[in-house]
DNA sequence: TCCATACCTACGTACCCTAG
DNA sequence: CTAGGGTACGTAGGTATGGA
């Protein structure tokens, strides 16, 4: 066996430690130890793996792309082994369940809200961890094991080099909100009445701008665009502001009513916005996104 | 102030030799 | 053959020092 196969775990310790604390100095005081101990073990783990860990950024040490891989999983090896020392005292482990969830831009993040909350209420604790993103930045971190799943609009294309499975969570078809004067106006002769009306949408390179694209082609209908968003929060902001229609999944229609004061110009028959929970397994085992897919099937449209 | 490098010591292990 | 001692080597730690 080479080298380069065997992992020592003080190396990987002090590595873990150094990460975790944001310095080698701080890592020197945890482990009680002088700098250039520290500073040497981890050359050495870099040669054994064949990879740079750490680079300097002004006067501290940060992970590379592969050290925030490696810390990854020495976060897992540590942290059983604490659930470990824990079990022998026969205390329940304090470390939670840990979920970490990328969520594409364009999905509402009130329906984020409303789909991951069960994951908070299992039997077990759980912590949450959310990042957002474009779908590109979240699939290439789902694909370093960053990040566990991906909430999105659209599936993952087969021609991504990422192998990933799409587990579709339901949908929610679409209406029209604006602020009631706005509505009051455009209720009339719908969805004819969206001709030269201002409206707010999704950019172009989402899922569902397209199929509202498609329904707006369909009625024959010329909106006049304001605006185009990536995130969806922004969208929202813009429509409660007034001045143009927005589309939003009927799940948030009461919501979008009570909360923001909009009101339903019409619905946009047939246009259903669709979203899926993107993993690299092909079977949900994680307990806390098991509750999150099967409380999505009671709110959604599975 | 933080980190890397050079050079040192301490310690454990593997291996060899030798006496009983 | 076995137990004990000597030696070589690798690993892990230290101090001193210098660069950014």
């Amino acid at each position: 066996m080479t080298n380069v196969r065997k992992l020592n775990y003080q190396h990987l310790l002090y590595f873990w430690s150094v990460v975790r604390n944001g310095s080698l100095t701080r890592a020197c005081e945890e482990l009680h130890l002088s700098p250039p101990a520290i500073s040497a073990q981890l050359k050495t783990l870099e040669e054994r793996l064949g990879e740079k860990l750490l680079v300097k950024s002004g006067r501290t040490l940060v992970p590379t792309e592969v050290g925030r891989l490696v810390y990854g999983y020495a976060d897992e090896i540590f942290g059983l082994g604490r659930d470990l020392l824990d079990a022998l005292e026969q205390r329940p482990t304090r470390r939670p369940l840990r979920l970490v969830v990328g969520i594409d831009d364009v999905v509402p993040k009130e329906i984020v809200h409303r789909l991951l909350q069960p994951a908070l209420s299992i039997s077990q604790p759980v912590r949450l961890v959310c990042r957002e993103g474009t779908l590109e930045r979240l699939m290439a971190d789902l694909a370093i094991h960053e990040i566990d799943v991906v909430l999105s609009d659209s599936p993952i294309a087969p021609s991504l080099s990422v192998r990933a499975y799409n587990h579709p969570l339901g949908s929610s078809k679409e209406v029209w909100m604006a602020v009631p004067a706005l509505a009051k106006t455009l209720r009339k002769g719908f969805p004819g009445s969206l001709n030269g009306a201002p409206v707010l949408l999704p950019t172009e390179d989402t899922a569902i701008r397209r199929a509202l694209d498609q329904w707006l082609d369909r009625h024959e209908v010329r909106p006049v665009i304001i605006g185009e968003f990536e995130d969806y929060a922004l969208l929202r902001e813009f429509a409660r502001a007034g001045g143009a229609v927005a589309p939003v999944p009927a799940v948030l229609e009461e919501q979008f009513h009570q909360a923001y004061g909009l009101a339903t110009v019409g619905p946009a028959n047939g246009v259903e916005a669709q979203f899926y929970a993107i993993s690299l397994e092909r079977r949900i085992r994680h307990p806390a996104l098991l509750a999150v897919w099967e409380n999505a099937r009671r709110i959604l449209n599975g």
